[in-house]
RNA sequence: GCCGGUGUAGCUCAGUCGGUUAGAGCGACGGUCUCAUAAUCCGUAGGUCGCAGGUUCGAAUCCUGCCGCCGGCACCA
């Protein structure tokens, strides 16, 4: 009987249609589970979607859609999604669903019972729109995500008591030095778990749209109790065909930013309830732009669709999983994308089966021949390319597991050239044999590789395989035994066809631009968001987002606060801060005012003795890493960007106020 | 500021328990073959191995300092 092997992708959120970043992890675990079953496992792979919270609940009702209709478009997008590029999904499962919120409540009973859940209160500073207490916020200070103004809330929660599991996590973490992949994130994990545990909020009075608690009151779940439960729910009470429980998970593929729900409040919340643990964790990287980070706010997101379009969802695939380390964050580019496809594909992999199986019908009527001899020149790099690439696919290391298999090819490639079959053909019957292991040979390597890398391109990898005529079904091919000279002489092989075409990379880098616009159109259309104006093909879009107009006030309002033109007298760097400077500001008073300001990654300390700046002279006096600040200095700050001082073009008397 | 990582040819990276002329793939340029998707194959391209010191007979590889970049934390807006 098979063991089984249950991996999931993180269930995706839907306030955002499908991008390339999530096809990224969902293509990575469906390569994952194709290598496995090859290794011989069952292998189970879940995916979803993340359908709860405030965020959902407005973006509904600004689409004028119910929070449940508004989550069913989009989850319906996702699914399409993985359904065009062709993933061997099990199971998408939805927080929607009754049968989570039910596994989720019954979480939740467990740790109750256990007693490590407690009601509390809490008043802070929230953000809607990214469904956050800012700590430290004052009320009205903006959101630091995204710039909104905060709103104070006061609620009653319930409380999950993970300062309790400090220990026994650092213990777990310790003891399982390779539950958290790869290494580097594992030290953040220990990092953040040294520095100590705060107790958790799990769950919320403001909150409609959402999984409600088992206890009095309006409380719902807060995202990560609910979200991080789908792992079990969508597997509760199934087995392996062998009766194996599929819980707990073997795998759990996540991107780098939800490391710390994954890696510390999972576990505490499994542990708590007196379950059993996942087993590994791996954080990949992110995908960027052109190097620069991929972002609605940036509008650079790039969609799958028209890649699949352009290109097929193989070379998607591959691409993903060669340029990118498994791991690290890597660039995705439409033109290294198009390149990897000519050189990697079309004149590799591609050009390789065609001369191959174009000779075998030229010069042996379409029949694999017998070899002349057992051990041909390929025979050993063969079997160090099998391997090498089925090490690197154990330990996730795509890219590396590739360069092996691609090796190969080039070794047949060469070879190729070496015995110069064609030449063999016209020698007549001297020849022959050595004709016969030539074919043969480039035959069993093209065989190979594409045992190989059925994971990784299973669509291409099945049209090799009825090219060669191969007589079993791909869908039973396995990498134990795989070994050279498996392939049958006498095999008659099938009908070749070109696998992957050559495009023009000008052309196709401007057809998937253009196909880009609209898919981004479409979504914006889908989520009943305001179109976005086409990006121009190449172009970076600059300009951010804009923050919604705050509140109207009265002239009243305005009038409370002073502002006032101040001269810089002093500036110097605080210690121990990144981002703030230390001024001293002539307003007309006695003495010049001490501020404290966070423009130091903007500003030079010498740069703004002597300048003219704003002050809001009239702000509460706080205090800034000890240092007292009695003021703020204007500044535009963008987001994501550095803030830039008000100032004037005419000259201003110091203290002059501005009304 | 603290912690971790990283900086090697135009691009993506390999190479580090110190040791001959520092490597691969892609791109570029030149050439070759003709089975093949104007593919393949061969050759060329001269990179202060971030910078500066140090240890050593000898350092990309070890040590120190500095700089850049990335991530986490702190901090701020």
């Amino acid at each position: 009987m098979k063991p089984k092997y249950y991996l999931t992708t993180p269930i995706y959120y839907v306030n955002a249609a499908p991008h390339i970043g999530h096809t990224y992890t969902t293509i990575a675990a469906d390569a994952i589970k194709r290598f496995k079953q090859m290794q011989g496992y069952e292998v189970v792979l879940t995916t979803g979607t993340d359908e709860h919270g405030q965020k959902i609940e407005r973006a509904a009702e600004a689409a004028g859609k119910t929070p449940q209709q508004f989550a069913d478009v989009v989850a319906e997008e996702f699914r399409k999604q993985w359904e065009i590029l062709g993933l061997s999904i099990d199971r998408f499962s939805r927080t929607s669903t009754p049968e989570h919120a039910e596994v989720v409540q019954r979480l939740f009973q467990l740790c109750l019972n256990a007693g490590y859940i407690y009601k509390g209160s809490y008043t802070g500073q929230y953000c809607v729109f990214d469904e956050l207490y800012v700590s430290d916020a004052k009320p009205g200070d903006p959101c630091p995500e995204c710039g909104r103004p905060t709103e104070t809330v006061t609620e009653e929660n319930y409380f999950f008591k993970l300062s309790a599991f400090q220990q026994r996590l650092e213990e777990f973490h310790e003891k399982n030095p390779d539950f958290v992949q790869p290494e580097t994130r594992r030290n953040e994990v220990l990092a953040f778990l040294r520095k100590g545990l705060t107790d958790l909020s799990i769950s919320r009075t403001t909150i409609k749209w959402g999984i409600p608690l088992p206890v009095a009151g309006n409380h719902v779940f807060y995202v990560w109790f609910d979200a991080l439960t789908t792992y079990m729910s969508a597997v509760e009470g199934q087995t392996s065909t062998a009766g194996e429980p599929l819980w707990p998970a073997d795998l759990h593929l996540i991107g780098k930013e939800i490391l710390r729900f994954h890696a510390i409040y999972w576990p505490a919340f499994l542990m708590a309830a007196g379950l059993p643990l996942p087993k590994k964790l791996f954080a990949h990287g992110w995908l960027l732009f052109e190097n620069e980070k991929m972002s609605k706010s940036r509008g650079n997101l790039v969609r799958a669709t028209p890649i699949i379009k352009v290109l097929g969802a193989d070379p998607l695939r591959y691409f993903l999983l060669r340029e990118v380390v498994f791991g690290q964050d890597g660039s995705f580019s439409y033109d290294a994308l198009v390149g990897r496809y000519n050189s990697d594909l079309a004149n590799g992999l591609g050009n390789l089966s065609s001369r191959t199986l174009s000779m075998i019908r030229q010069y042996r009527q379409g029949v694999v021949p017998q070899p002349a001899i057992a051990e041909p020149p390929l025979a050993q790099p063969a079997r160090d390319a099998i391997s090498s690439a089925v090490q690197a696919f154990d330990r996730l290391d795509f890219s590396r597991g590739l360069e092996a298999i691609w090796g190969l090819i080039s070794a047949a490639d060469k070879y190729i050239v070496e015995q110069a079959p064609w030449k063999l053909a016209k020698q007549g019957e001297e020849a022959r044999t050595q004709l016969d292991t030539v074919l043969y040979s480039a035959a069993e390597v093209l065989r190979i590789a594409t045992t190989l890398l059925i994971p990784i391109l299973p669509q291409t990898a099945e049209r090799i395989w009825l090219q060669l005529g191969m007589p079993d079904a791909i869908d039973s091919v396995t990498l134990q035994g795989l070994d050279w000279g498996q392939l049958l002489p006498g095999q008659r092989i099938g009908e070749p066809a070109a696998l992957f075409p050559r495009v023009d990379l000008q052309e196709a880098v401007d057809k998937l631009w253009q196909l880009e616009a609209e898919e981004k159109a479409y979504q914006a259309r889908l989520l009943g968001q305001p179109e976005a104006p086409p990006p121009a093909p190449g172009a970076k879009a600059e300009e951010g987002v804009m923050q919604p107009i705050a509140e109207p006030i009265s002239i009243d309002d305005f009038g409370k606060v002073d502002l006032r033109v101040g001269l810089v007298k002093s500036a110097e760097r605080v210690k121990g801060a990144d981002k703030l400077l230390h001024l001293y500001v002539d307003i007309g008073e006695a003495q010049p005012r001490s501020i404290v300001a966070g423009i130091a990654l903007a500003y030079q300390p010498e740069q703004l003795v002597g300048r003219k700046v704003v002050i809001v002279a009239n702000l509460q006096p706080r205090k800034l890493r000890g240092i007292e600040s009695n003021g703020m200095i204007v500044a535009a700050s963008l987001e994501g960007g550095k803030p830039v001082l008000a100032g004037f073009l005419e000259d201003v008397p110091v203290g002059a106020r501005l009304k």
